[in-house]
DNA sequence: TCATATTTTCTTGTATTTTGATAATTTTAG
DNA sequence: CTAAAATTATCAAAATACAAGAAAATATGA
């Protein structure tokens, strides 16, 4: 272990399901001794990446509630996104949640979402949880502007079920390329269905998708065109957002140097 | 700049002032040799903490908003607390900002907030960002519980106005103390009024308080009983869905081990 | 309260990493 | 296509992280 590695190790212990660890537990778990994962640990919560618990156990620590904001208030997607969430769920002929979703390694996740207030159920889309690349209409408008080596890379750790459900798949992204947006229902959650349109920039190097999310039990045939209309016209809205935030950026750097 | 300084010297650059950063920039800012820099910044982006935007240009990377939600999801603190902050609000008799904050360092930092829909100013309280300790009651409601050596240390670094300041300041926190609860008007936000309690569990090493905001021209004296009821009913509240937390946590190690 | 157990820090020579100057390569922009 | 800019690679010297145990500090419980 060498590098930041030897932090990043110790900080991917923390997740959801066990959110508090003791430096012996650490130290079993990396195979790593006692004195090293305490020396590192101590570095970590100066930091404020750790905290102590109660019981010699440590947590995440406050840094990443605080950079987590600085992300929120400065990243061009958020920003250009964020404002426009709500517009479009007050758009929409149905309750619905409405989510921006970026490609993060070779998994998607949510970075803003709003949710219309009588809307039940809950998304597994939810902002900062990492959600499969090749199910759910968020995950395939982002990879559906993807073309040649960089979707071959991005694809290469996904294991399809069959060779069959690998050409349904193709069939199906080569499909909302011709139609500009995909639709895909129970995929990812029981009970919802989806839509999504990409969002782009490659300036900026921002591979995204805007998408709108209901319970399918109230989505009727008719509500379709409204839906895609809204999703398109949202996000060119956002695209061009993007592009002025980016300038309004370059303009700052010019300033200031 | 040795050990985890080296990478929290480069993070701490990003701000909400300044979000994106060259490598020869950070080079300069630093006084460290751009290979140095650059070999760095590469950990930094495999491991998401960064990430490369347009024009050799880097930024803060998705790894921190995947860590928020983990805490979001675990920290007891805000598991606890943000399930009541739109009840107290519902509760308050006029449109108010809801907050919970916690120590920090030596400042004080918003981890959750509720604001009433039709609430319109902006407090400076927002989640991640950091706050004076010594003004405004969510400030005054954390460190008024805290006592003897402590306290000095935390006050160390504050710089007071003069030796009547200081004076007042002492005098304040002292009637805090008495009242259960404090109450300021503009000493963080001119036009803003603030009641604030505090919230403890010293098991957890928690040092927090809870506050409602109101616009100073809604409020009226008569409504300070009700505000202050509020509070500490659902302070109650708040620490002893603390101590559940804490349980249920104490459980789950049990078994898992 | 004190004694005990647990957690954390400290100490040390040695092994490993990091560093920074420069060269080589790749990417970008016109 | 070319020139400039950005990034990676190389490598010996310098810095530092490491492991193991001892020591100190802190928490726990009778």
């Amino acid at each position: 272990m060498s590098g930041f590695t030897r932090y990043n190790k110790i900080l991917n212990l923390f997740s959801e399901q066990r959110s508090s660890w003791t430096v012996l537990e650490i130290s079993a778990e990396l195979k790593t001794p006692s004195s090293t994962i305490y020396r590192i640990v101590r570095e970590l919560v100066l930091a404020e990446f750790l905290e102590s618990a109660a019981g010699a156990y440590f947590r995440l620590g406050p840094a990443f509630i605080k950079f987590n904001r600085i992300i929120n208030l400065s990243d061009p997607l958020v920003r250009a996104g964020q404002p426009f969430l709500k517009k479009l769920a007050n758009e929409n002929p149905i309750e619905s949640v409405n989510v921006l979703a970026r490609l993060y390694g070779n998994k998607v996740m949510c970075v803003a979402d709003y949710k219309t207030p009588f809307f039940k159920n809950n998304t597994s889309y939810q902002k900062g949880k990492l959600m499969p690349l090749i199910y759910g209409a968020t995950s395939r408008a982002i990879i559906m502007k993807i073309v040649g080596k960089s979707l071959e890379d991005l694809l290469k750790q996904e294991t399809f079920y069959d060779d069959n459900d690998k050409d349904t798949f193709f069939k199906n992204l080569k499909n909302d390329n011709k139609k500009g947006y995909c639709k895909t229902e129970g995929q990812v959650d029981k009970g919802l269905i989806g839509f999504a349109v990409p969002i782009n920039n490659k300036k900026l190097g921002i591979e995204a998708s805007l998408s709108s999310i209901f319970n399918s039990i109230d989505f009727l045939p008719e509500h379709e065109p409204i839906i895609y209309a809204n999703l398109t016209s949202y996000s060119l809205l956002i695209e061009r957002y993007i592009n002025q935030i980016f300038d309004d950026i370059q303009n700052y750097h010019q300033i200031s140097s």
